[in-house]
DNA sequence: CCGACCCCGGACAACGTTGTCATAGTCGCC
DNA sequence: GGCGACTATGACAACGTTGTCCGGGGTCGG
């Protein structure tokens, strides 16, 4: 900036007024300045300009699981395009399930002073947050509650998607449903188990505890879930899966089966409809949901210091013909 | 900091010392100073240590299409990864094909002063980015080149990717054959076109212009398409499609189908070896042009000055039984 | 013709941090 | 006991920017 002032003969000051628009400078002088900071290909520090004016740095932080999960990609989409619109730039991290990672994460986004944080979380503990709470800076937690702070939280409704995909297989005549879900140390695989437990007793189906499988968390383990499962004396006739990943396991493992049994897999996919047969599946937006916590975080960057709130967005059973009793 | 320095009843420097575990502070006076920290919940600015130091920031930034799409969000996981290898965040940013839009994001970026750019351009002009480059930022594009300046540049090798599809094709009996593709001012577009006439060439089979559709951008466009290309008095028995969206909008467009005609799509999909048929592919590795833009990048922030280099990476048709004559 | 006011430009401090250098205290050794 | 060496600590400047305040000159009215 001095080398700028420098060439146009005037001084820092009056650069600085030119780049902010300031009022006050004669025309013919901010013009000198525009030519040599066109001259130098001049651009002014905005990590100086941030801390000089005490101000927000403008960006966001997001920590998920894996933004290469279509699931995430679809919310970081969204995030992105609100912090667009109110000039933030958005920092991404994944944590690959580790609560380590997680961690590193949301603390080097909190020294890079973020204005605000959001968060899948991968573990329980978020204790490490609270002085960064306390210090102002919002976090809202998307998807999953956080183990031990109080904050603001977007969940899908879990437990009503998978009674409703037990109550839609049940009407369609089965009695014997299995789940598949992950590890159940994670808030939605065992929000999404309970919905099922639930959801058998509702509908009268009996909830067998041999039927559930919690975990698998490759094709090989699937398909020997599927044996299991499948097989035997009394073997189920349909299937919940707890999320999008485990849904294609299955889907390849039984690939070149005539026989699919009935499947209803909670996250809807791309293609699900263009299989054969097509998926059935519980549906709810990854948009909606980055959207509803970016919104979130943004009141309570402009803030909003109401008590946290905690959201939980809606989800639909989708049919698809899959349902119907195949087996 | 000077806070924690009054309460821990040290100098600022001590401080300073301590967070940076410089040595020569005794471990009394240390363990004042954490517990300070602690009790304050201190966490040093990195920006402001920044500054100061001179150093990088720390952070890369990346422009690309849209990180919704599977391809894009590959990638972003791989650069990701690379990143955290090397101790840098990574500010992304979807420019939704829209060359102001991916200016806006880039020169934002570069006024965080980001330590490298990784950029897939939106249009065709980049000499916004020669004062950038000039000043020492590292930048290098993906997928597609830049315009108007010379940087490093990682592709795939899209030529060659639709003249295998072609090849693949006419060795299956086909002779007419159609091609569908992106808008022609897309660089990828535009090659995979040209890969699309030589392979015709290639492979005797006539190159016919009314069988090539450039820039159907949803369902109902392609639709149209395909009854144009696949009615009428000679209508093509075969199709290669440009990218994995208009690829998914000729599936579903010919949902339910029971004669779908021969298709080799670019860009792989998951899924697509479920569906029935499958759909047999022009595969690369979106991790792959991830990792080797980041790895790139990262070469040439540790100084790497030789020329620029173009890097074109493979691809591979992964026959998957659509190839075949069906109709 | 002179004073008041306005407009433009500049000097200086400060944001939070770290590098440089200085200084007070301690210890060992002759 | 004095001196050198070393250790622990602090004062200060500087990174690039902007907010505050002040001054110099021009204009206009009395």
């Amino acid at each position: 900036m001095s080398d700028v002032a420098r060439l146009a003969g005037v001084s820092i000051k009056t650069v600085s007024r030119v780049v902010n628009d300031e009022p006050g400078v004669h025309p013919a002088t901010a013009e000198r300045v525009l030519a040599a900071i066109d001259q130098l290909g001049f651009r002014r520090n905005l990590s100086a300009r941030n801390l000089r004016r005490g101000s927000s740095t403008g960006t966001i932080g997001l920590v998920l699981e894996d933004v290469a999960n279509p699931f995430y990609s679809g919310m970081t989409r969204a995030v992105e395009e609100i912090a667009r619109l109110r000039g933030r730039q958005v920092l991404t991290g994944s944590s690959d399930e580790q609560p380590a990672r997680e961690r590193e994460l949301a603390l080097e986004f909190c020294a890079r002073r973020v204005d605000g944080l959001l968060i899948v979380p991968a573990g329980l503990q978020h204790g490490y947050l609270t002085p960064e709470m306390r210090a102002g800076t919002p976090v809202v937690f998307l998807d999953r509650p956080a183990g031990d702070v109080v904050a603001d939280t977007v969940l899908v409704d879990n437990i009503g998607g998978t009674i409703e995909a037990v109550r839609h297989l049940a009407a369609h005549g089965h009695r014997r449903i299995a789940f598949f879900g992950d590890a159940p140390d994670i808030f939605t695989a065992n929000e999404r188990l309970r919905g099922f437990r639930e959801g058998c007793v509702r509908a009268d189906v009996g909830y067998h505890e041999e039927l559930v499988v919690m975990g698998p968390h490759d094709e090989h383990t699937v398909a020997e879930a599927l044996r299991r499962v499948f097989g035997g004396r009394q073997p189920a006739t349909a299937l919940v899966t707890g999320n999008n990943r485990i849904t294609v396991y299955v889907l390849r493992a039984l690939a070149g089966r005539t026989d699919r049994p009935a499947l209803v897999g909670f996250d809807d996919f791309e293609l699900a409809d263009l299989l054969s047969p097509p998926v059935t599946v519980i549906a709810h937006d990854a948009s909606a949901l980055g959207k509803a916590a970016a919104d979130l975080l943004f009141a309570r960057m402009d803030g909003d210091s109401s008590p946290p709130r905690r959201v939980v967005l809606p989800v639909r059973l989708v049919p698809r013909g899959s349902g119907e009793v195949t087996a």
